[in-house]
Order: C-alpha cells, then sequence, then structure tokens
DNA sequence: AAAGATATTGAAAGATTTTGCAAGAAATCA
DNA sequence: TGATTTCTTGCAAAATCTTTCAATATCTTT
C-alpha cells in the first residue's frame, strides 16, 4: 500500500475511534510499527491527528463544528433539519450573513429560493451559491484557513465591518447559560464583526452543543435573537433560553 | 491499445477506487510499469490525478466545486505549457497575485511548489490551492460574478489596494501594439488594482489572443515586464513586443 | 507502397525513497 | 527505584523513480 492512502486510512479510522495505539493501526494497516509510527509524525506536522505515547488521537474531535468537509454525514438529518427550519426565517430579498461550518452550509443550500443577497466568509458555502443566478454573494477577503475553507484575518473582518445585513446565521462549538463559545481564536474575531454588523442574531447549533464549551468565549447569550437546534437538545437548557426572551427553534426531522 | 484510450481507463479506474498502485494498473491496462508511469506524469500534469509513490490518487474530487476552468479543454495542452514556463518565473517564497481566468488557473497549479503567498479573487484559483500547507492563500473580497467565479466590485479592489505584491500574473482579451484589452468593465478595474499593487507585471496570453481587442482598454505595453505566450504568436508582434523591452516568453508544450 | 522520420513502448541500470529492524535513550507505570 | 513500554537513531533491504536505450509501431513523404 501507498503512503498517502495508508495516511488516509489511518485518519478514517481515527475519525471513528478518536485514539488508536500504534499496534492496532500497525495491524489495521499491514504495515510496521516503524512505518506507521513515521506516517504519524508526517501527519501530525500537518495538523489533524496529536502523537500521544504510544499512539495518535484527531487533533478535533468529530463533534467540532469547523473542522468541515461537504460529504460529513455526521448528524446529516439534524443539521439538514436545522438547515430547512433556519432557511424559513429569511425573508425574500434580505441580506443574509452566513458563517462557516457545516450546520451553516446547510442553511445556505436552502437559501437560494429565498433569492436574498448572501454574505459570507466561507467558501463551501461560496462555491455552493456561485452558480445560482437568483442570488448575489459577497465574499468578504481574507486568508484560506486551509482544513475549513474559512477566510479569516484583517482583511476579513475589515469586509464585514464596512457592510450592514438584515440578518446573521451563525454557529458556534458550545453554548451554556453562560454564553456562546468557539474553539478557534481567529473565527471569533470574524464572528464578532458578523455580530456587529447584522440586525437580527440566528444561531445554528445542533443538539450535541449543548452545555459544552469551547475554548474562547464569543458573546453572551442576549445578543442572540433565534437559535435553530434539533430534538436532541436538552429541555432544562431550552427552556432557560426561552426564559431569557431567545426564541428556540426545535427543527423536526423529516 | 492508443495511450488516450488507457489513460481515460486509469482516470475512470481512479475514480472507483480513488487509490491505485503501478502495478494494479499495469496489469488492469496490460502494459507495462514503464507506460502507466509514463502516463499518470501525463495525467498529474494535466491535474485531475496525482503521483504517489507507487502509485496514484484521485485529485481531491471536491464535487461542489468550481471546478470549470479544469474541465475547459480548449487549448489545454498550450495553456498548461504557459502555466509552467510562468510558474518558473517566480521565485521561492515571493508574494503573487494571480488573476482569474483559464490560463493563470493553470499557473496557479505548478505555484504550490513555490511556497509563495498567493493573493487572488478566483474563486478556481482559491479552491484549487486552498488544501495546500505550503503556501499561504489570500482572497479578496467582492462580490461573485457568477459565470467566472471571479470576485469584482469595491470591496475587491480595495482589498487589492492594500497590499503589496512581488509580482502579478494577469490574463487579458486581446494584445496589440497599441496595448492590452479586456472584456468586462468590471475585470478591468480588477487589473488596474492588481497592476497598481505589483512589482512586477507578467502576462499570461495564449497565442489567439494576438492581434485581437476587447472592448474595453486596460493598459499600455510599457507597464508590462513579461509575457508568457505559446508557440503559435505570431513572430512579427512577438518581435515587436521584445524591440519595446518586454521580454516574451514562448512556453514549448512538453 | 516503400523509405525514412518520429513517437511510443518495454526493459535495464543506477539513484532515490521507503520500509522494517535493532540497539540505546527516554518516558511511563507500578 | 526497577521493569516495561515507547521513542529515536542508524542502517540495510526492498521498492520505486529516473534516465537511457533499443525495439516496435506510427506517421510523413515521395
Amino acid at each position: 500500500m501507498q503512503a498517502e492512502e495508508r495516511q488516509k486510512r489511518i485518519e478514517e479510522h481515527l475519525a471513528k475511534v478518536e485514539f488508536a495505539s500504534l499496534d492496532e493501526l500497525s495491524e489495521l494497516m499491514d504495515a510496521s510499527v516503524s512505518t506507521v509510527r513515521r506516517d504519524l509524525d508526517i501527519m501530525a506536522g500537518k495538523g489533524g491527528v496529536a502523537r500521544t505515547h504510544g499512539g495518535a488521537r484527531l487533533v478535533n474531535p468529530k463533534s467540532d463544528e469547523f473542522t468541515f468537509s461537504a460529504r460529513d454525514t455526521h448528524q446529516l438529518a439534524e443539521k439538514e433539519a436545522i438547515g430547512r427550519a433556519c432557511a424559513e426565517l429569511i425573508e425574500p430579498n434580505q441580506t443574509v450573513i452566513v458563517d462557516a461550518g457545516t450546520t451553516c452550509y446547510h442553511v445556505a443550500r436552502h437559501l437560494e429560493a429565498k433569492g436574498p443577497q448572501v454574505v459570507t466568509n466561507s467558501l463551501p458555502v461560496a462555491n455552493l451559491l456561485a452558480g445560482s443566478n437568483k442570488l448575489e454573494v459577497v465574499v468578504s477577503g481574507g486568508v484560506i484557513y486551509p482544513r475549513l475553507g474559512v477566510l479569516v484575518g484583517p482583511l476579513a473582518v475589515e469586509g464585514f465591518s464596512k457592510i450592514r445585513a438584515d440578518a446573521a446565521i451563525l454557529s458556534c462549538g458550545g453554548i451554556t447559560l453562560e454564553g456562546i463559545s468557539n474553539s478557534h481564536g481567529l473565527l471569533i474575531e470574524m464572528q464578532r464583526a458578523m455580530l456587529a454588523a447584522s440586525r437580527k442574531i440566528i444561531f445554528c447549533i445542533d443538539s450535541t452543543k449543548f452545555g459544552r464549551q469551547s475554548i474562547t468565549r464569543l458573546c453572551d447569550l442576549d445578543v442572540i435573537d433565534v437559535i435553530v437546534t434539533d430534538k436532541g437538545a436538552p429541555a432544562d437548557l431550552v427552556r432557560a433560553l426561552r426564559k431569557k426572551g431567545i426564541e428556540v427553534i426545535v427543527a423536526a426531522v423529516a
């Protein structure tokens, strides 16, 4: 087997099990431990996986909202439902900011029919909507954050500071009663700019994010107008959010 | 079996299995390993597949992306040659502006090895290079011009006004002794901004553009440092350009 | 159709890369 | 601490790549 193929299979295996020992991988790949070790060193250099003594683990757990892949089938039905429900909140001919992340990507898939103007810093979203002749797509500038296909940095922040939108559709790494948090500092900067540019703030948060906290704090709950989630969201937290005046929409899987 | 047929079958096989070894392909095609190796080299040059040690893999089949440029096979070999020759003009770790257009797209395919910083307003180029971890890709902001996947408009122009690059790689709709011209007013604006931001101006112009004029005038010839073209370029015009002090590189088809 | 030119193919030799192994160093665990 | 596991390093074997060359096939020209 070739090195690249082996590495891809290692990555796929890690996506399933999170942790794997060298012996385990060696046996699975039918290669010596040395070879697996070298593969992991290469993969660790590129990011994505991290070495541990005796094995490796995935750097970004699979539930991380921002490890983007259009093929990501994790909780696909739920994300699809959230996407559809969220798109319904948008009225025709509005200007909408769409964040990066798989959940927001699914929202974008339903936005074309609305014919609004869409502003995004996500390459996948831009690609998705570029072919449409019903809506105008504005891309923020910025540096490509490689693995995720997100535009970040000063140019991106500046791009959003220049516009006003009717609504912003965001996602995040975690939500608790203390507020919203996310995993990458660069993304936080972007999202702050999006929040500042929009009249209505909509968060699309699948149920696995409830009660979790990511490394960086984004904002308080009171800036949020609407949260769209799926059935798995814990009832007590949903109740508490509603008591705070936030409209919480639980999207039903079709 | 014909070379083309073999290559097509290799591509089809790779579409199924994603990775294939040389031996595997050799057996499947009933051809020697040497021949398969040569086929793969050619195919890798054109894109679509990538070599690995001992085999080949399908280049990321990102279904949703803008790959229209790659599919444009009009004068493919010439554009490919121009792309390779043009990329050789870039020195390691330079900042390069890459324009939209199919010819520039082929230049971008050869830029990864150079490891520079790339600035572009082309979504296809951005997508192409997004996966690379060797170079940093900066995307100008702007509105997506649908058919071409180019970012245009004030945000885009502004993005370029903020940067300085070592070189700009541009294409155009036509070149005569009176100057360079292009077809869309919006693109002209962008290109003016690119010209202003760069120290060295390189135009990639396939031979069919020589002696032609498009609707809008972009610039005089004297802002140009280098022109890269293919063998079909009329000799008298090439001579005249050289007399004006422009370095004209005629790329040989491999 | 024949002769020469050109292109393609398969094979072989030498260079390069990858792989597996083993010994000593470093880290982990009881 | 001592015992065990894992890591690093160096090295030789195997696989693969590059280059070259002769044989074959294809194209051009007459």
